[in-house]
DNA sequence: ATTAGCACTATTCATTAATGAGTGCTAATA
DNA sequence: TATTAGCACTCATTAATGAATAGTGCTAAT
């Protein structure tokens, strides 16, 4: 991943740089200006606009070993060079690692916190609905991972002789809901006394733990329990059981379709096909809950060919405990990096922020 | 809303029909191949796809007279016509009511009712998800209304000192949850009790109902209730205060942006607004609930000035009890109306007949 | 009342030529 | 020896032109 030059080691005339700084300023010059104005510069603008004295000769010598060693590419002949996934990955990776967060962005996502007792979903979709607006591309976050999240509490309803309604509050303020049939007709009652057994049992323990344990620790107490037990492992384990697949917001998916760098017919094919699927993007943002801060996936680095032509900028939130799930943003290759990695930053550092208030601890 | 004809009164030589119901069909026709091909169709081509024996002079003078009432315009000189969103009303207007099925939507619909104990959010993204992969248009589907849904059960959770947690049940199967703050600090145990009271007393009220009736029906029991009546009533009102608007799952919003018809730069950006304002189209669902059977907006006929490029083809799905909300399609106002129509209607009573499955009676 | 025929109009398409941005190479330069 | 000026070349974009086409409107004949 480093700058490949022609192997010539002589200090110009300005000393302080060999070829290779050199280089990298001439990149960076190029990856700026098309993330700006979406069309290549040439050489002579660009030796312009570029501090340094360059001529526009010189300069072309550096794109064309630029272009050698893959960092620019030539659509036609005679066009001017633009950025390969290389070059972004380049560019990103030089970035410094903390961007500043404009006051003005700060303010427009401001609503965030100011959710007194809604539903996490709510504070998520409003979360990704500022985000599209600020940034102008499709942004996407993927809800609570039940698996991780800790149990402060369910509850089991009666609705009929077969069918019981489960509710599971956790700790991160999600309430998930489901129904689970049954052939015994168990009262009301009966069903409290599972429900505060389970509850004393297993708050405040993972999803995930408590599928995995429910088994041996319903086990472990059966001299104190008698008929209720059976019954308990039954529903719970019922209950417990994670049936519903991941759900992800999605909003602004309309503001790719503008962009000039979706114009082509296939391009279109693609976003809409990616995002009716889902599941590519779904992987992405689990991937990106393994690790903290800002995530930054380029183009051909997407195993999702659909994607190839996108960027995704992506960060996790979490609540005081856990990583609950992932924001992120959906662009063209040639996005504002800087921007929009400090937006996403900001806007799940509030995310994390305000669902750590509401958290029920 | 008649069709307006020169007032020439001849019975023509096939006798059965007069010019009023001739250019009718001459009307139908143009519409009908507008709607295959999206583009205006000449007298002369039309003149032959037509049954009747016209001459391409003769349809030109009844298309004269059509464009006179209002039933087609020319994009310019010598281009042919196109019809006009009253020309479609005309035609929607003159469908029989009740197109019918074909098998094959039938057969791609069927996963909506395969949905053992799912929530009803589920239900609702999986049927608008295939309606939109159906028509390949934008659509949308509103949450069951709060308001008009029963209670099936209220459930108070306390959180910590000052918060509550409440969890509404209704007899449609929707789940809601909100946190309310509280300045006493009350014991999981007087919740219980608050909890059962309020059960007790509104179990199979509509939410609406609840609202108003509150005070009243408390204060009538004032001398069963002593210390707990106070806190019930300041409780309640928290609980079932409706501060969560309305929600709406979209889907296809791109294939929209594919549609030839919505291909200049002014038309996409109403679009987007539209979509991302989502009030308008709001307003177009919550409408659309007050009566039954399928809902038809053409072009000008919405409110909404974004939208007068569009028709919306709505229908409301409900429970044994209560209409819920409504799902639509959103397309150009040259959308093939049949078709549309009689797939919403259709999407629709599957909804409603697997919700109703789902209900809690 | 209907229709055939013709003049008229506007779009669309392909062709052509002019323009211009940009490169690659070579020879001159510091 | 690195840099630069100069020039030839390529390719895309644009505008202008003209032919072909689809369609109407009107008038006169049936």
């Amino acid at each position: 991943m480093k700058i490949k030059v022609k192997g010539i080691e002589n200090q110009g005339a300005r000393g302080k740089m060999d070829l290779n700084e050199r280089s990298m300023i001439v990149l960076k010059g190029i990856i700026e200006n098309y993330i700006q104005n979406s069309e290549p510069i040439g050489s002579r603008t660009l030796s312009k606009s570029i501090g340094f004295n360059l001529s526009p000769a010189t300069i072309r010598n550096i794109m064309s070993d630029l272009a050698e060693s893959g960092f620019l590419i030539q659509t036609h002949t005679s066009a001017g060079r633009v950025p390969t996934d290389k070059a972004y990955r380049f560019y990103v990776d030089s970035l410094s690692k903390k961007p500043a967060v404009p006051e003005q962005i700060k303010q427009k996502l401001s609503p965030v916190s100011n959710v007194q007792g809604t539903p996490v979903e709510h504070i998520l979709s409003k979360a990704v609905h500022l985000l599209a607006e600020l940034t102008k591309f499709a942004c996407v976050v993927s809800t609570p991972k039940q698996s991780v999240s800790r149990l402060q509490r369910i509850e089991l309803i009666k609705i009929n002789e077969d069918r019981i309604l489960v509710i599971l509050v956790t700790k991160a303020g999600v309430v998930r809901d489901k129904i689970i049939f049954v052939k015994e007709n168990h009262s009301q009652e009966f069903l409290n006394s599972v429900t505060s057994f389970l509850n004393e049992e297993f708050k405040n323990h993972s999803m995930q733990e408590i599928r995995e344990g429910i088994h041996q620790s319903i086990v472990s107490d059966r001299h104190r329990y008698h008929d209720l037990l059976a019954h308990a492992v039954r529903l719970g384990k019922k209950a417990f059981e994670l049936n519903q697949p991941g759900e992800m917001f999605i909003e602004g998916q309309m503001n790719l379709l503008l962009d000039s760098h979706f114009h082509e017919q296939s391009s279109v094919r693609s976003l809409i096909d990616a995002f009716e699927q889902k599941t590519a993007i779904m992987k992405i943002l689990d991937d990106s809950m393994k690790n903290k801060g800002v995530h930054i996936y380029i183009g051909i680095e997407n195993d999702y060919e659909h994607l190839h032509r996108c960027s995704l900028i992506t960060a996790s939130y979490r609540n005081k405990q856990n990583v609950l799930g992932s924001i992120g943003v959906v662009g063209p290759t040639s996005m504002d990096y800087k921007r929009i990695i400090s937006t996403v930053d900001y806007t799940a550092k509030m995310l994390s922020k305000t669902i750590s208030e509401q958290s029920y601890d």
